[in-house]
DNA sequence: AACGTCCTCAACCGCTGTAGA
DNA sequence: ATCTACAGCGGTTGAGGACGT
């Protein structure tokens, strides 16, 4: 049957909106209030359909938008709140201030869908996705860096090629995104259960040095459990956590020893503050970088990905111990 | 400077949901 | 129950600016 057009087109100018065009709508808000749009744009003296009156006041001229730049909390917020919710942008706009759906909806499609392509994360599901991920990339960071044959030596060649291991990689990356302080908190109370376990079971040999000891903590399969476990309890849905994280159990019984076993491995995809300072959070996002150019920002949001790749291999650490 | 390509985002389109007659 | 008007939603488009050659 087909509903009747809001409104005669014929006539009615589309496109950009000038100035005067805002004004005459804004002046008659402001006397008449929101609403009644079928007959607005007539009585506001405006050739426009009421249904473009009302997108450009909802959108765009309405007082309480906020304008400019997403900050990196809220563009956390919009990573952990599409993850639950999925596109519905108006549910994820209600719960940012000043935020319009459809600024959210492109800032979500032209930034942040396209740095999780590149990360490997389908930005649908939120799920690691090898095919997605830009190895090229990947490769690029670990050819460029000269401690790679050492991490070769570290990891072993079939860890690295190992498919289970990039997926690994980029669910910590993406659980991190959705809730670095929570992820940071627990890894740490992970790390802290291992190497109490050290040092229950294995002597350390004091003469290493000290974040040797720290190295040597074996990541055991209950404790990755436990920490699956701990990441649904703190919120992540069933579907999120086992899959990228429960799913490695069994890979991770196999090949324990040849990268999760290895606290180098966590170490190596970023998580540095997590063995320097316990309370701190891994994820540099700080609202006060606002002030960044837009390139700058990007290129600081895209390093803090894909810094997780970069194997860095402390110079001081003994890989006799670990090969 | 000129041109082509890429990227961003305001605006539009088509559809659904809902309230009221 | 049906129809109409309207608000709202999500997907898509295209103008214009940015960028590279």
């Amino acid at each position: 049957m087909g509903r009747a057009p809001c409104c005669d087109k014929n006539g009615l100018k589309k496109g950009p909106w000038t100035p005067e065009e805002d004004s005459k709508l804004i002046n008659y808000i402001q006397i008449h209030g929101p609403g009644n749009w079928r007959t607005l744009p007539k009585n506001a003296g405006l050739e426009r359909c009421g249904k473009s009156c009302r997108l450009r006041w909802t959108n765009y001229l309405r007082p309480d938008i906020k304008r400019g730049r997403f900050s990196f909390e809220e563009e956390e917020i919009i990573i952990q709140l599409h993850s639950i919710m999925g596109n519905k942008w108006s549910a994820i706009a209600a719960r940012l201030p000043g935020r319009t759906d459809n600024e959210i909806k492109n800032y979500w499609n032209t930034h942040i869908r396209k740095r999780l392509l590149r990360m490997g994360i389908d930005p649908v599901t939120h799920a690691p996705r090898l095919d997605l991920l830009d190895i090229s990339s990947v490769l690029g960071s670990l050819l460029g860096n000269t401690s790679l044959l050492n991490l070769q030596g570290l990891l072993g060649a079939q860890a690295l090629m190992n498919p289970e291991l990039l997926k690994m990689a980029t669910t910590l990356l993406s659980l991190e995104n959705e809730n670095p302080e929570l992820v940071s908190q627990n890894l740490q109370h992970m790390i802290q259960a291992g190497n109490s376990q050290v040092q229950a079971q294995t002597p350390i040999d004091s003469s290493l040095p000290q974040f040797s000891s720290q190295f040597q903590m074996p990541m055991s399969t209950n404790n990755l459990e436990r920490f699956s476990g701990d990441l649904t309890n703190m919120g992540f849905s069933d579907s999120q956590v086992p899959s990228c994280i429960a799913g490695n159990i069994d890979l991770l019984q196999q090949n324990q020893s040849e990268f999760l076993g290895d606290p180098t491995f966590l170490k190596n995809l970023g998580y540095d503050s997590v063995f320097s300072t316990p309370s701190s959070s891994t994820t540099p996002l700080n609202s006060s970088s606002t002030h960044l150019n837009n390139s700058s920002r990007e290129e600081e949001r895209d390093s803090y990905c894909s810094d997780l790749f970069n194997f860095e291999i402390p110079e001081n650490l003994d890989l006799s111990n670990l090969l």
